[in-house]
Parts: C-alpha cells; sequence; structure tokens
DNA sequence: TAAGTGCGTCGTT
DNA sequence: AACGACGCACTTA
C-alpha cells in the first residue's frame, strides 16, 4: 500500500560459539545488526537457506570466522561490509571513533565525545553505544566510565566483563 | 576514602 | 518535554 515503509530485507543467521548462538543479521549492504545468545529479537526476515544469496552465504562466513576471533580477544583479520545505515549521523561518527580502539584498550565516553569533536556529549555517547547494532564488532565495550568504573552494556554487563576479560582487561567492579 | 546528591550537557524519541 | 551505558563538584560519614 502507499506510504508503507520500505520493506527492506534482511537474512538472520546463526554462528554457534563456545560462548552461545549468536544472530547475525545481514542486509544487502552487509552486516547489520549482531545479537548475543538468547537474545535474538524478532525482527523481518527471510532466510530459507536453499535461496540463500551467495553474497550472503559468504558474509556469513566471513562473519563466522571474525566472531570467533573477537571472542578470543584477537582483531579480526576480515570482517564483510557493515551496514550502518539504521544510525544517525550522531550515531555513526561514535561508532566509527568505537571501530579506532584497539583491542585491549578503553576509552571514557568523554573520551570518545573528545574523539569526534563533541567534547560536551559524552553523555549523548553513551546512548549511540546503547544504540550500536554491530556489537564486538563495533566494540562499545571498551567504553568505560571515566572513574574506571564499567559503565553500562546493553546486552547486560556480564557480557561486557567477559569481553573485555578475554582482551586482558579488568575493569575495577563496584561493590 | 567511599558513597551519595545535584546539575550541566546534548542527542534522541 | 523527558530521559539516559556521563562527568564533575561537593557533601557526609
Amino acid at each position: 500500500m502507499p506510504g508503507m515503509k520500505n520493506d527492506i530485507i534482511t537474512f538472520a543467521l546463526p554462528i554457534s560459539t563456545t560462548d552461545g548462538d549468536f544472530v547475525a543479521r545481514f542486509s544487502e549492504k552487509g552486516l547489520c545488526g549482531l545479537e548475543f545468545p538468547g537474545r535474538a529479537g524478532r525482527r523481518r526476515n527471510r532466510n530459507r537457506a536453499a535461496q540463500l544469496p551467495p553474497q550472503i552465504r559468504r558474509w556469513h562466513a566471513l562473519t563466522t570466522q571474525a566472531l570467533k576471533h573477537a571472542l578470543s580477544g584477537r582483531r579480526p583479520k576480515t570482517l564483510p561490509p557493515l551496514d550502518l545505515s539504521s544510525g544517525t549521523r550522531f550515531q555513526q561518527a561514535v561508532w566509527r571513533a568505537l571501530r579506532r580502539i584497539a583491542p585491549g584498550r578503553t576509552r571514557s565516553y568523554a573520551e570518545v565525545a573528545h574523539a569526534i569533536g563533541r567534547v560536551r556529549a559524552m553523555r549523548a555517547v553513551g546512548g549511540a553505544c546503547g544504540a550500536n547494532p554491530i556489537p564486538v564488532f563495533i566494540p562499545c565495550h571498551r567504553v568505560i566510565a571515566a572513574d574506571g568504573g564499567l559503565g553500562g552494556f546493553s546486552s547486560g554487563l556480564d557480557w561486557k566483563r567477559k569481553l573485555l576479560a578475554r582482551e586482558g582487561i579488568r575493569p575495577q567492579e563496584p561493590r
């Protein structure tokens, strides 16, 4: 019907790891989402294995390998293209900045704000981190509070702790 | 020191 | 107009 939102087709494919079954989402532009085990949200998707476009298959294979690397705390060699078109300009700027944080390193929300030239938007940076559609690969888990605390994590602080630990980081825990 | 309160700031809904 | 995955100054114990 007229006025209907563009019906973006995405493919949701599982990725089994020793940490559980993740779900990767692909659009025609690339990887557009990653969900932690047990958090598969209901979303539009078409993924009859038989009619999977070759390109999606390729991206899925790449993502699978990359995820295993990332989960072991190492930088993935190759990633599929990332489709970040769901984000606002500000969010995309934040996400780009996050990708420049090396494994094993952390930044405070304020430092990220500074990195994108919005010194005072540290709080908004937190919001953009929460809107990150591709955690792990876009390492929002490396953003912690200025006082060394963990800060937050949409998918659960346990995951944030685990991801950081895999990279050799053990931030101070609130008691 | 540690813990709690108040408030400026700013992107998003 | 309200709400945060913040940060900082300041107060109390």
